[in-house]
DNA sequence: TCAACTGTTTGATCTTTAGCAAACATTTCG
DNA sequence: CGAAATGTTTGCTAAAGATCAAACAGTTGA
């Protein structure tokens, strides 16, 4: 690992807290890589040997059932940790990550966890924190899931695209991702078909612009609303 | 702490692979409580003090809605930690833990985590990777809420509660704690309508005999082929 | 430029499951 | 004991979504 800059990394939320030194010692053992869109980090089941952070790029995590049903359980932005199955005591991933646009992702293997552990302390703290986010996030989805209908699911789906990759735009918010409809149904638990009922009554509402794997918010706060319950 | 005899204590999960003088260590610091049928461990929201290890007894935990349904997340055994925020980062409990028969606890301060980290590595290394299993279990539970329907789903709340708490009974296995049917629709997301309805259905096939609040599964082999799709 | 491919929309139908209502069973307690 | 409270069952109805089928639109590439 040598030429990204230190100082252009020390604000992401992987190394927030560092102190140059520390984040001189993380970055000295990283490796950087390139992924193409559609490239694996790694697949659900193979062995973990290394942890990443993604610095470019946008990807999902996605887990595949026996009859071959794709869900999506997360999406990642630069800035964080993942596939930090060391921090965990495990030995395979658990899921699929995906690059949904070409990524640079920094990653180390596994044994540098624990001597970061010992060193770089705050480094390890703050991929337990976001461990904790992580489980909080998965137990909200477990109850929206368990609760609410498709139409708010859906909502749901978008605002968190929307809060990851949306990019202000003329007339609202874009997603700055191709996000076809089938994707979206596997973010919430649905059919592409249902998904684009929806999406098409939000048109007509005003609520969003959508086009072929485009998403365009026009009315954040009706899509909040439907996504809260007013 | 003073009364509980550490050689008692030692194969329990949370405490696997301590040596003697760290278990000591670890429950010299400890307090121990009982909590009833029914009391709360805590409650969401609230400021996160202490963790705990259940020693006797089952309990469950539960989020609630803003429209006051509930949905139980898991359910805890003896042998766990729980409550584990300072684990994660975090300073509130994300859900509320309640007993569901009569408990026994050791818990201890926050600031206890700290010291452990230091003194008793093997502890804290056993609580996150508890929390690697939970984070893995919620995810599973996000696939099977996304793409199995009710009645699988209600078959995979029995068969936890059975692997959890089942007891040998003349017949087959008993589930050794009251649990109602509305219990098991906040379990699966469903009502617990519903829920009778598949029970009634079970028990004409003979896979299970149900009573008020009693579950006993007469044909394990039914069950399993139901809730994972033969 | 046209064909093949991929993604999207929409109608029609069918299934699953929620919601409502009422009866029933079991337990608890005055 | 009898009344109230709590938990369960079941019929009926309605709604939400899945599934099937077909047409359509935008993209890719020979």
């Amino acid at each position: 690992m040598n030429k990204v800059d230190p100082t252009l990394i020390q604000d992401l939320k992987a190394f927030a807290g560092l102190e140059q030194g520390e984040l001189e010692r993380v970055l000295d053992q990283a490796h950087s890589s390139l992924f193409a869109k559609g490239d694996a980090f790694f697949r659900e089941g193979e062995r973990a040997q290394r942890f990443f952070v993604l610095l470019d790029g946008f990807l999902q995590v996605v887990r595949t059932t026996e009859n071959g049903e794709q869900v999506i359980m997360r999406h990642f932005a630069p800035g964080e940790v993942f596939g930090i199955a060391p921090a965990l005591n495990r030995d395979t991933y658990p899921a699929s990550a995906l690059a949904v646009a070409d990524c640079v992702a920094l990653h180390w293997p596994n044994k540098c966890w624990q001597e970061f552990a010992n060193e770089v302390p705050r480094f390890v703290q703050n991929a337990h924190g976001a461990v904790g986010e992580r489980l909080n996030d998965s137990q909200d989805r477990i109850v929206e899931m368990a609760t609410e209908q498709v139409e708010r699911r859906v909502a749901r789906a978008v605002a968190r695209l929307v809060k990851q990759a949306g990019k202000p735009s003329e007339r609202g918010i874009r997603i700055d991702m191709p996000i076809s409809r089938q994707d979206i149904a596997e973010m919430s638990g649905t059919t592409l078909h249902t998904v684009s009922r929806i999406f098409s009554s939000w048109a007509d509402q005003g609520l969003v612009a959508v086009g072929r794997q485009k998403i365009e918010v026009l009315s954040a706060h009706k899509l909040v609303t439907i996504a809260e319950g007013h």
